[in-house]
DNA sequence: TCCTCTAACACTTTTGAATCGC
DNA sequence: AGCGATTCAAAAGTGTTAGAGG
């Protein structure tokens, strides 16, 4: 059962994955929104622990990956608001590709080292506490702290696996469902965060990073204090280890590059709202802007239930990004309203399904169909 | 030679079982 | 017996860095 879930869950979202791979890869220009605009649903998810997600963002933050799986510092933490009380959602996390592009440090800073390397296989963390009723999730925020980054592609423990050297941001998914089995019913709202973005690394390339990591990751504490690791004592009696040089040197010039970005907010639409022509889609920093693209783009193009917008706000970075997606269209769901607008261009799925992505998918219905969802899989071959 | 990745390291924090007192 | 508070050892998690490998 679960493993059917699995893959009717991929199978729906691999379609248009593929095509926004190819509008990338064509850097087709970005299309502009509709007019119609109006609020449908008030499902609000906001970003916790913004301010810190900022400080990194800032100097572009970096993520260690490890063959056994590391945490994410800052972790993703978030407040749910809107929801029902008494209905039960599914939240849920992945990790989408900012662009495709693969990246090195040189000289104080990104650059882009070539091509992407072929997406690993997509894993999804799906929250401990889920299913949840709406009530429990909106009584205090949650937090990914279990989440793990691996670039192990052989990973049996479920955690995301990532390339190193490649950028990635998370996205959340709610979904009304009342267990995991059913996911498959709910209407989805997906956010994601522009300052979340970050590069996947096996080792700190920016000393930047590094310093603000031990200044607010309480398991770094022992590195803070200075002197107590033991290499550190071995070569560094007089400071003189590059550790402590590359420290010693970001203490004075740290705080200065933690300029805070621009404030933001993304409005929330569903299923049936048209976002307003010309938003702005200022949130994202230059660098974010192809796969901002890439997003809108593909969403836009298929004009499915699934829609997005990006509106400034005076709120001070109380940035996110909504999707909602329309519930499933399978025999046995409810009526399906005529006006809904099928694939416009719809990849064929032979012709899309990636071949990276080890899922087998037997599930009956058409890829079209199954295309409407989502850009990249939403759940992994092996996620529970 | 350069770049990326891995594993071992010393330390801190978290977790959870055991114990105690009410 | 049940519950909450406290203690403590084990497990988990951290960044650093030498060395391996491509």
């Amino acid at each position: 059962m679960a493993h059917y879930l699995l893959e009717w869950l991929h199978l729906r979202t691999l379609s248009l994955r593929a095509h926004s791979d190819s509008v990338l890869s064509m850097n087709v220009p970005l299309t502009q929104p509709t007019n119609e605009s109006h609020q449908h649903n008030s499902i609000r998810m906001n970003l916790e622990n913004a301010d810190l997600w900022k400080s990194f963002h800032s100097i572009e933050t970096e993520m260690i990956i490890t063959k056994h799986g590391r945490r994410m510092f800052p972790h993703c933490s978030v407040s749910l608001s809107g929801l029902q009380p008494f209905a039960n959602y599914v939240i849920m996390v992945d990790m989408i590709p900012v662009d495709g592009y693969k990246y090195k440090w040189k000289k104080e800073q990104w650059d882009v080292a070539g091509k992407a390397e072929p997406q690993p296989p997509c894993r999804t963390y799906v929250h401990p506490d889920s299913p949840a009723p709406g009530s429990h999730w909106m009584k205090q925020s949650l937090t990914f702290l279990k989440l793990k980054l691996t670039n192990n592609t052989l990973d049996q423990h479920g955690h995301i696996i990532l390339h190193s050297m490649h950028r990635y941001y998370p996205r959340f998914h709610v979904i009304q469902a009342d267990s995991l089995y059913t996911v498959r019913w709910g209407p989805f709202h997906t956010f994601s965060f522009p300052e979340t973005t970050f590069t996947a690394v096996t080792a700190y390339q920016n000393p930047k990073i590094t310093k603000l990591k031990i200044d607010h990751n309480p398991f770094a504490k022992g590195f803070r204090e200075g002197g107590t690791h033991k290499r550190c004592r071995a070569n560094d009696s007089s400071s003189g280890s590059p550790s402590a040089k590359r420290v010693k040197k970001n203490l004075s010039e740290t705080p200065q590059s933690l300029q805070m970005m621009p404030s933001h907010t993304w409005k929330v639409l569903t299923s049936t709202e048209k976002p307003q022509k010309g938003a702005s889609i200022t949130p994202w920093s230059q660098e974010q802007d192809l796969s901002e693209r890439l997003h809108t783009d593909s969403i836009d193009e298929y004009d499915y239930s699934c829609e997005e917008q990006m509106v400034p706000a005076s709120v001070p970075y109380n940035s996110y990004r909504s999707i909602e997606y329309g519930r499933y269209h399978y025999p046995t769901s409810e009526v399906e309203p005529a006006h809904e607008q099928p694939a416009p261009h719809p990849p064929t799925s032979a012709e899309h399904v990636a071949p990276q992505h080890a899922c087998h998918h037997h599930h009956p219905y058409t890829h079209s169909n199954t295309a409407d969802w989502s850009q990249y899989p939403l759940f992994s071959y092996s996620c529970w």
